[in-house]
DNA sequence: CTGTTAGCGCGTTCAG
DNA sequence: CTGAACGCGCTAACAG
């Protein structure tokens, strides 16, 4: 590797000149800039990034944490996290825990190590324990789709509650009184949340909150393909289902073929999140949609701001638009 | 942030001490050890990364460079990445570049800089210059699933002209003769082999090979869907369609139910990869099978191979076995 | 406008 | 077994 030592030597300058020159700082003769330039290019030199971190304390590296990469509602999410990355000459290293919180752990330490400048992260888990865990570090951290234990970060997330809301006013509207529930696992945010727009939502209109109808399982696949299972053996089985997310619904959409059943006219289902699949998929998915790049993208913009240093006092949340979208998997009773 | 310098005063030793201790080095009194140790974990200490990485010349950080995030087969390579990389410690930043060659360059470029200490890519073009530009860094490269134009890379893929070669064999046994390809870029080695594998198993089954039955498009759902949009509006029409990838099996899929045509009963159709949605959605789509997971896995203990200096002198091909996946949407004619 | 000097936080000689 | 001194490659003062 070409250092600047080597440079400034070829060149006939100091090494300080080299460095304005490629900082791009004012105050070198204009000729000289060039010729130095010219010199980097020949010997093909790039700064050390590392040394120079060592020396700035900035990486220009940021991170994002997710549970589950094989969600599509994810690799999204990422898209919009490096697009804005991008825009600040910033990589961002993904790190996939697969839901296990010790990893999720593990990860953290390695990235604080690492020293990145901040971190995007939607928990695996939502005990107080992790949160502390985040907290301790000393960079800024951005929750994604994901409530707060403590108050002490950022937020980017839709409104899961009244998301839900829409889908069982639906449900409603089509007739349908007896609505089952695929959840996902309560003991993230966001499983929680859901369970919580369910029963809310059923309780508005009046409709009795019935146990055997819910279920909760994984928040994949072969979570919906489970929860589905166990709804479809009830002696009197739901006219509708909601599932706590895309790939759960579509899990569910998979138990309730194998039965010989038809969606929407012997059940109707409606998912969360709108992953790109929903609407490849037949019948097409009614899904409450979540804007997945924006969340990424805003998450991170609000990252970018403290990690220039801006001094944000208060810990900001900010709520983003959501919609039902109807497709082909809901129907009239 | 407290430094080994901070633990070193509170402990009332040296920083080499600490160092030894931090680094698990010999030579050290097993008292003094676990009293050094027990400051460490008071203060919180972390050892700096990025000061380490200055002396040492190691990151402990790879990463991998894919064109398509949003397609799932991706994901599951990045899993089999990281699962390796986890095993030796280390981080991975996740790059994905839309499958725009400059932003691959770019990427390429920083990750140089900030001494990632080795590189896993499915690169976004093959072109002789892009080869170029990662055979000039100076750390150990993988290619994934692209043949090398320059023989200076380890590979690991798998035979895509006999993979396709299974899937119209197929076709061919359930006495189909019209068989159409939707394929991907020939710009990238994939897309040209699965290209050259449908030509070549065409002709060796004796069918002529017949140019609008040849579609090429963009290895994405919308891209299947153009191809076949194209493919339907034949007068005489494929009765079987082999499409470059799952996704884009899926665009023909989408394309092909919007003229209320039945598969498989009016057109049989075969993907590539074999991503989870093929055996979720309905009906489930038959498809040739390559390992991600493995593939992603292997590229990286390959790589490590490199990066802990083994010397390897030449170049390793590393084929993957395939195989056909029949599902439910191929049929005899 | 340019060069000299001094660290950033750590690991590594080399003495002791 | 332990400590002092050096330097990794770079940028930030400070002189000139």
């Amino acid at each position: 590797m070409t250092t600047i030592k080597d440079v400034a030597e070829k060149a006939g300058v100091s090494v300080a000149t080299v460095s304005r020159v490629i900082n791009n700082e004012k105050y070198v003769n204009e000729d000289l800039r060039r010729y130095v330039l010219k010199i980097v290019n020949d010997m093909g030199y790039q700064p050390d990034g590392i040394a120079r971190g060592l020396r700035t304390k900035s990486t220009n590296v940021i991170s994002l944490v997710i549970p589950d990469i094989n969600n599509p509602f994810y690799p999204e999410v990422a898209r919009g996290v490096q697009s804005v990355a991008d825009e600040y000459e910033y990589v961002v290293i993904l790190c996939n825990t697969d839901r296990v919180v010790q990893r999720e752990q593990k990860f953290v330490n390695i990235l604080n190590q690492q020293r990145v400048e901040g971190i995007i992260i939607n928990p695996s888990g939502s005990t107080r324990r992790e949160m502390n865990i985040l907290a301790r570090l000393n960079i800024p951290v951005v929750l994604i789709s994901s409530q707060n234990i403590l108050p002490n970060f950022d937020i980017v997330m839709v409104d899961n509650i009244q998301g839900v809301g829409l889908a069982i006013d639906h449900f409603y509207e089509l007739g349908h009184r007896r609505i089952g529930l695929v959840g996902g696992s309560r003991e993230v945010s966001s499983g929680e949340q859901r369970y919580q727009g369910y029963i809310q939502s059923i309780a508005r209109h009046g409709i009795p909150v019935e146990e055997e109808l819910i279920t909760e399982g994984k928040f994949d696949h072969n979570g919906g393909y489970e929860c589905m299972k166990r709804l479809l053996k009830l002696k009197n089985r739901p006219t509708a289902v909601f599932a706590a997310n895309d790939i759960m619904a579509i899990g569910a959409v998979s138990a309730i073929y194998e039965t010989g059943l038809k969606i929407p006219d012997d059940i109707s289902i409606i998912g969360f999140d709108d992953i790109a699949y929903s609407r490849m998929m037949y019948p097409k998915l009614t899904t409450v949609s979540q804007p997945k790049f924006e969340m990424g993208a805003i998450a991170t913009q609000m990252l970018f701001e403290r990690v220039t240093g801006q001094e944000i006092p208060n810990p900001r949340r900010k709520i983003l638009d959501h919609s039902l979208v109807i497709r082909d998997t809901t129907q009239r009773i």
